[in-house]
This record gives structure tokens, C-alpha cells and sequence, in this order.
DNA sequence: AATGAATGAGACTTCATTCAT
DNA sequence: AATGAATGAAGTCTCATTCAT
């Protein structure tokens, strides 16, 4: 169910005696990814954490110094597995041409997608709320690595338009589909999903005004 | 009692006997929305609450059934105040006619955008979490007061994409545009939001027909 | 049964409402000092001492911030009385006549036997246990405040001896017998003050040089 | 590296093996006799004990049934150091001559002063609290086993007072001494360190009858 | 013998809510 | 209407102790 723990944050050091396969520190991570998706994280308490993860209170805090340590390292865990999802393996476009342009939003879009309807409690965790509160130094360091390509590729993309509002608004748009869909306002198929692709590209792609002459 | 029309939150009505100064149930509304709006519903207290208004606690409780209660109301409250912004006195257009589609699309955006800048708290209440859990029937009826006249709109405008899609991204978009500013990502000035409108524009509007042929 | 309201930190300010019949203020901290004295701070519970005034939890919590402002507070309360038991309206002595010096300290002796007899609890809690780790600055003022005059008085008296020894063996000596008695290795009836009162003169008093020749 | 083995509860029988540097229980003595000296037994946890000693918290209870039966061997321990301190090898004397007697005082004040200042972990923790909640039977035996020649000598050495009183006044004397001392209120130096023993020596020593005559 | 992960009772503290004044 | 003291359930976290390795 889980195929995500090779990009956990903690390196895999070598174990003595007890058996890596009921890992709890990743059980924990996991269900707390799933309460706090679900109600928040001052809606959520640390009993409910350990116990949907099967594992005693005490157990929690042996792996993580508080809650608030906690809900970092699954901000990181999960916002590392979507800079993953978006930017690993991501070919090499010349993006000044329309054409590759077009096809690197393309394949931006369909990683988005995909990764929406395959971690749907990270993408709503990452989304659902003002994580600043709570985010430690590593935590930002983390933030601004997922951010930072997509500034420099959009630097490359945008002529006109500032790129910080154009990833905002593209960015915006994609957490407001998904939203709706799980509110029930649309159904988020694949015809749903071209439609908004080829408008968020119309959005971000300027009509060039030489074109026109 | 309280029908908060202005935007403002003090209704002008003349007064007779007891000062309109003291009017603790407005006071508590908008403590409330400032508090809810800064840590959210579960990182608000009601003696915080009740603190922020210059209020006891036990008048709160004289005001509110309880917490959800509260909550409910400022939801609505602010939701009110969002459409009365978005859609009070909205010219009737004809959707159909290019130039005044641009032209009342033009208009939501600049009700969108003095909003948001008049009102912070009340914007980033109501986007800042799911509020199902605790929405209640009244509540999610706003909350459809608002949506509908947009969708209606939005059915004249439409040719192809789906409107429930385009109105997702669009709202997604801004909401992405004020939250990047909020976060520092961007600055919100006019030309970043008329840079914004235009390429917002550009994704709901579609590409005339006849430039195929 | 407390006659020590008087010397409480709180001042007596105006009451609005409630009566001050069932002061659970001071009921918390006759019951705190009493398990206090018991069973050390950290061998003491919170629920412990609120169950012991007949108080919720929660209240305990109104009237003092945490468990380290509970300590504090009973330690003042305390010590302040023991100020007073042992300084409040003492004779002026001219402490360099030898027959008023013996009264002096007559007088001293019997009042900290006095109070040792009256308020055990207070007496056994002040010198129980090291409380310097969660004493705050305000509480080593009154700690201060008790130890100063008596260096003041010492002075007038000591003529080779440091005066701090001298009152550290004395201040000992007394804290030793009652200690001696709670663990019932002697009897503190008049016989046993009268002869301990004795040695701690002669203990203190240093034999005139010059009366020898 | 460890100074007081010879008192040391473990007999000094020929060792084949296993060296006697990794001591487990003696570094689990003497970490817990430091931590029990700084913070109190409730004030002390046993892991933090463990890891003081260098060793994991399960080996602790290899070595003792609980923190109680860990307590009762640290007390006893350091009461048996104390002992032997105080009383190994001490001179015969004729307590009814004066020399004598005071020649005895002088020393066991020394073996006193040079037990405080060589262990200075060990006399706090004897003296710090109320030990009787947790002390068991063997270890109040141990205590017993340092007070009974004390008042045997005592007994030799009054006339008038209570040997019971005397005992308690010079021990409360001592520690208070040494409190003051480690609270910064004095410095125990050699010429302090006489004042008191001469003081302490007349508090004891009564007055001659002969005097009276 | 030795380890330290695991446990759950219980510690400290907060908070939604009530109610006497 | 208004107050805020009072309450106890529930939240966060610690700790003595056990046990598989």
C-alpha cells in the first residue's frame, strides 16, 4: 500500500536485532498524514495519531520529540514525495520553443494529476491550511526546494507576466480543481482534467504580440 | 437581529435608547473572524475569543449556543459579506457579446480584489481550511447563494469547457494569488493584478471559433 | 484554624459578587503546603492538591499559572509568616549588653519554637528540601528578607565568630531538633527547648576574653 | 576513577574474568547517588539515571527490582561511607576526662569535615529530604547502625542534657553549616570550619559543675 | 548479561461550557 | 444582560517498567 518510504526523510541506517518490516516510525508517519489531512492539525490529537497507527502513545513520542516535530517531518515526507512526483526525471525542454513549451506543461500537468489522485491525503495535507504556524527552518528549506525549479523554469517560459503570479495562479487553479472535486462540485475525469489543462496553459502561455504582425 | 450590510460591520440603522457602541454580538463576530481567520477553528479558543472582544466569556455563551454555533455564524457572516461584494448591484450583461463579457468579468475581478483587500481576515477565513465538519444546513445554503448566480453566469459565457471547471480554476487562481501574497511569495500591487486578471481571462475565455476556420 | 490570612501575598482588593466566605485561593494553599510538606514538590500531584482543598483541577488552574507558581506562592506565604512569627514587634535590645542580648535571643527562641509547634507543615516545607531550582526572583526577595535582619542583629552581637557561621549553626541546631522530633528520636516537650535553647546560647555566645583576667 | 570503592557494597573478592572497570552496578550507584543529589527521587527519573551511568535502562533493572530498591541501596551505600567515615578506626577514649573529650570532638568534627568536602554528592542526599517513605527495613537498620555509638559516646560525655537533644542540635548544626555553604551564604574554609567546630564544642560541652562552686 | 523499543498509566495543563451572583 | 469563577473531560507529554532480540 505504502511505496513511498525510500524517499523518508531518515536514512536507512544499519539495524540491530529488531526487524525493519513493522516499521512504526512510517506507520506513524502515514497515519498522521491521514488524521491531519482529515481534520487538521489542531483538530487532531496524538491519541488519535498512535491509535490509527496502531501503536501506543508512548511509542509516538519515542520516535518524535513532540506533535509539533511530528507534523514537520510529515510536511517534509510528503512535500518531498510531491517535489519527486513533479521534478524527478523531468526531460530537458527548451522551453523558449512553443512546441516543447507545451509539452513540458503537458507532462507538469499530467505529473500534478497524477499525483493528486495517488497521495490524495498529502496533496489536501499540503493544501488545506497556513502550515507556517508550525514549519520549522528544515521545513521551509524543504518548501523552497519544490518552489525554487519552478521559478527558474518559469523564468525561461514567461516574457510579460511576472512568474511569481503566474505559478501562483496556475498553482491556485490546480489546488481549486481538486478541491471542488472533493467537495463533491465536479467530478475530476479525464476530459475535466484536459479541459482545465489547456485552460491553465492558456492562462500561463502569452499570446506573443509579434505573432500577430 | 444583525444584517451587517455594508461590508462594514456596523449597520447604520438609527439608533433610539441603548448605544449602538456596545453592540457585543457584532464585537464577538468579528473578534471571532479575526481569531478563526488567524489560527484556525481548532487553534481558537473561546475565552480567546471572548478576550479579543472585550467580552466575558459567559456573554459569549448569552450570543451563541456554542463554539460551532459561533463559528457558523462568522462562516455565514463573512460568506454574506463575500457575495454582497461580488454580486450587489452587478450589472446585467450580455454574456454572449465578447466585449461585455470582458467587460463584466472585468468587473468580478475588481469586486474580487477590493474584497480580499478590504477584508483579509474574512477572505482568508473563509479559504483557509474545509469547514464541512462543522458547517451546518443554513450555512451550506449560503454557501450555494453564492455559488449559483456564478455558475448561472457562467453557462452564458461557456462553449465548451465545463463550467464547474472553469469556475474552480478561477477561484483556485485567485485564492492561489492572495495566499502567495500573503505568504510574501508576491507582492499584490495593481500592475501583478491586472497581469493576473488578463491571464485569468485568458484560461476562462475560449478561443473563438471562427479563428479556426 | 488559619489565623495567617493576613500575611498572604494577595492584596485585599474590592470584591465584586462572590463572597470571600470560601476563599478556594487559600484553601489551595493551606492544601498545597500540607502535601508540600508531605511529600515534596515533585512527589506531589496537582489533582492531588486540588482533591486535598476540595477544589476542581481547573480552578487550581485560575488561581495560579502552573505548578512552579503554586510552589512559589506557597513558599512565600510561608516564609513571610515565619518573617513574622519570628520579627514582627521584636523589643529593641541593645544587643551589646550581654544580659539583653540573653533576652534577645530568649525571645528569638521562643518565637521560632512557637512557630514550629504552631505550623509544622510550614516549618518542615521551608526547610524540607532544596528549593532553590524553581524559586523565582521574587521569592528569593522574601527569602532575603528574613535572613537579612538576622545578619543585622548577629553583627551587633558577634564579636570573633562570622557571623554567618554562627547564624548557619544555629539555624541548623533548631532545624535539627524539630527534624530529630518528627522522626521521633527525642521529645520536644519545655525540658528539651529549655536545654537546647541553653547549649545554642553558649554555642553563640562567646566567652569575654578579658572577663578572664 | 572511583574513590570510595573500599566502602563500596561490592566485596573486593579475586576477580578471574570479566575486568572490574565496567562495574555496571557501581556506575549505576554512583550515577544515581549524583542524579538523586541534584534532583531528589521524584525528581529523578531512572532513565536519565541509565544514561548518567552509561548504561541502557534494561540493565538497571537487571541490577535492582525498581527505583525503589535502587533508592535503598544509594542510601544505604552512602550511610555505610558515612559510617565508616565517622567511626572506623576511632581512638578509645576516657570521655569523662575533658582532654579527652575534647580531643575526641575535634576528630570526629574532622572526619565530618573531610566527608562533606570528599563527598559532597553523598551528604547532600543523606541530608536533602525525608528518606522514610521509602526507606525499607534494611536500610533504617543501616541508620540505626550510625546513631546507636553516637549515643553510646554521648552518653559517657552529658551530664545534664539530653544525649538525644545534643545529638540533634550538633548533626542539625553540621548540615546546616554545610547547606549554607553549598547555597553560597558562606565559605567552608579552614578557619570558618574551626569557629564552628569551637562553637559547636561549647553548645556540647557543658558547663563545669565545679564552676558552681 | 545487555539492549532499547514498546507500553500505558498518570503527570501537567487547557478548554468548552455552566451557573451563581 | 453580564460576569468570570468553577468544572472535569480531554489534550500533550513523561516515566517506571517489560520484553523480544
Amino acid at each position: 500500500m505504502n511505496v513511498h518510504s525510500k524517499t523518508s526523510s531518515r536514512p536507512e541506517r544499519a539495524r540491530r536485532g529488531r526487524p525493519l518490516v513493522d516499521d512504526k516510525r512510517r506507520k506513524l508517519l502515514d497515519a498522521a498524514l491521514r488524521e491531519f489531512a482529515a481534520y487538521g492539525y489542531h483538530g487532531t490529537s496524538v491519541p488519535e495519531v498512535a491509535k490509527a497507527a496502531g501503536v501506543a502513545v508512548g511509542s509516538l513520542y519515542h520516535y518524535f520529540r513532540d506533535k509539533e516535530a511530528l507534523v514537520n517531518e510529515v510536511y517534509r515526507d510528503a512535500k518531498l514525495r510531491l517535489r519527486a512526483a513533479l521534478l524527478d526525471e523531468l526531460r530537458d525542454h527548451d522551453l523558449t520553443k512553443p512546441a516543447e513549451a507545451r509539452a513540458w506543461f503537458g507532462d507538469i500537468w499530467g505529473r500534478l494529476a497524477t499525483f493528486a489522485a495517488a497521495e490524495p491525503d498529502a496533496f489536501r495535507f499540503l493544501e488545506m491550511q497556513d502550515h507556517a504556524p508550525y514549519l520549522d527552518a528544515k521545513s521551509r528549506q524543504v518548501e523552497l526546494s519544490v518552489l525554487l525549479p519552478l521559478y527558474t523554469s518559469g523564468k525561461k517560459l514567461a516574457r510579460e507576466a511576472p512568474v511569481d503570479v503566474m505559478i501562483a495562479l496556475l498553482w491556485g487553479a490546480f489546488v481549486g480543481l481538486v478541491k471542488a472535486s472533493r467537495l463533491g462540485y465536479l467530478r475530476l475525469d479525464d476530459k475535466n482534467l484536459a479541459h482545465a489543462r489547456d485552460a491553465c496553459w492558456r492562462m500561463i502561455a502569452e499570446i506573443p504580440r509579434n505573432r500577430k504582425g
